[in-house]
DNA sequence: GAAATAGTTGACCGATCTGTACACTTTCTC
DNA sequence: GAGAAAGTGTACAGATCGGTCAACTATTTC
């Protein structure tokens, strides 16, 4: 089988995972919505904690690209594209089917800080403060890693507002905001 | 029985779902947990999701009014208050037993938006919003609801991050975000 | 002191949970 | 074309899920 059955698991789970959230989601459900049957699932992987492992990694490589491919097209300079974060932001709240960001759902129901599952989504936020901080050297700013770090608040904030209040725009307010501190940073 | 029986077990309720999550948290726990049987359980309320309402409801009382003190007891003008609610932040999450902000986790795992719950949670966070907004207007931002909200994303920012980054401070950069965000409103 | 109220225990319901066993079929590789 | 690899369906195990039931005991209230 050419497209690989195993992606394609996962590529599905993680769309009724990010859905529905992970306890709300049996691995009988997954049987019926994915179409691969359970001792496939269970030869693919050992638990459903592994699943679950296995599509945050799909989720981390599939965000990162498209936010990262998403500000280059927006923006030119590492200090538009830093604001650009903030348009890209945007365009995913709005999309019908946005649900917040996987990652922070995650660390919500497995809270426990050694648990794999909380440590994986832990590493996806490290990269994404990361790329912001590299972002912020080339821009120039006087303290990168704390201007990064200020930034990656906005956007954690921008995500969670944008999940439980529905009457505001958090993207635009937080594309403000981080000009306000761009400009800052840079004086 | 003088100390309401009901109350208890809200508040114990409480601890167990912020500990350990609503899925993850079965009606067999809460009766080992809470020592109140199950029967006592389903006469207060009807389901599990009454329930976690309520719990909610406890919820929101108990963290604003402590928020809210704290903020007036750490400082006295409305500027100095919209800054000292992230040194009020900052000592929660150094709490032993910090797990969070239970609203955005209640809507994480109840991620329909129109779901009781959802929409609970939500509301927690408006009222927080009000609560910056006045302290926005009487600090004399010039936009108080737009500076409100950013201080908001901040806030909100700062939680998610202080629960999946643990070695970084968000509350300290959070705080210094809002001092450049509230100097340049009040210009 | 009778009645209502609030609480208890413990068994139980059907559904669903994660995970397994077994016997079978398709598909790729050499 | 044979064997390995990857897939299938179905039934099942044991635990746990949310929720109910009947029979009983304190406590309060009038």
């Amino acid at each position: 089988m050419r497209p690989n059955k195993r992606d394609e698991l996962v590529r599905k789970a993680l769309q009724v995972f990010y859905r529905d959230g992970f306890h709300a989601t049996g691995m009988d459900r997954l049987v019926v919505e994915t179409g691969v049957s359970k001792t496939s699932m269970y030869k693919h992987f050992r638990t459903k904690e592994e699943l679950i492992l296995a599509v945050l990694r799909l989720r981390d490589e599939n965000f990162r690209n498209w936010f990262v491919r998403r500000i280059e097209e927006l923006a030119d300079t590492p200090a538009d594209q830093l604001l650009a974060a903030f348009d890209a932001l945007g365009e995913w709240f709005r999309e019908d089917n946005f649900r917040g960001c996987m990652f922070i759902k995650a660390g919500a129901e497995y809270q426990d800080p050694d648990h794999p599952i909380h440590v994986q989504a832990g590493e996806h936020k490290r990269l994404l403060l990361e790329y912001f901080t590299d972002l912020c050297r080339k821009a120039g700013a006087q303290d990168p890693e704390k201007l990064a770090c200020q930034l990656l608040l906005l956007k954690e904030g921008a995500i969670v507002t944008a999940v439980l209040l529905h009457n505001c725009d958090p993207a635009r307010d937080a594309k403000e905001a981080a000009a306000v501190l761009l400009k800052n940073a840079l004086a």
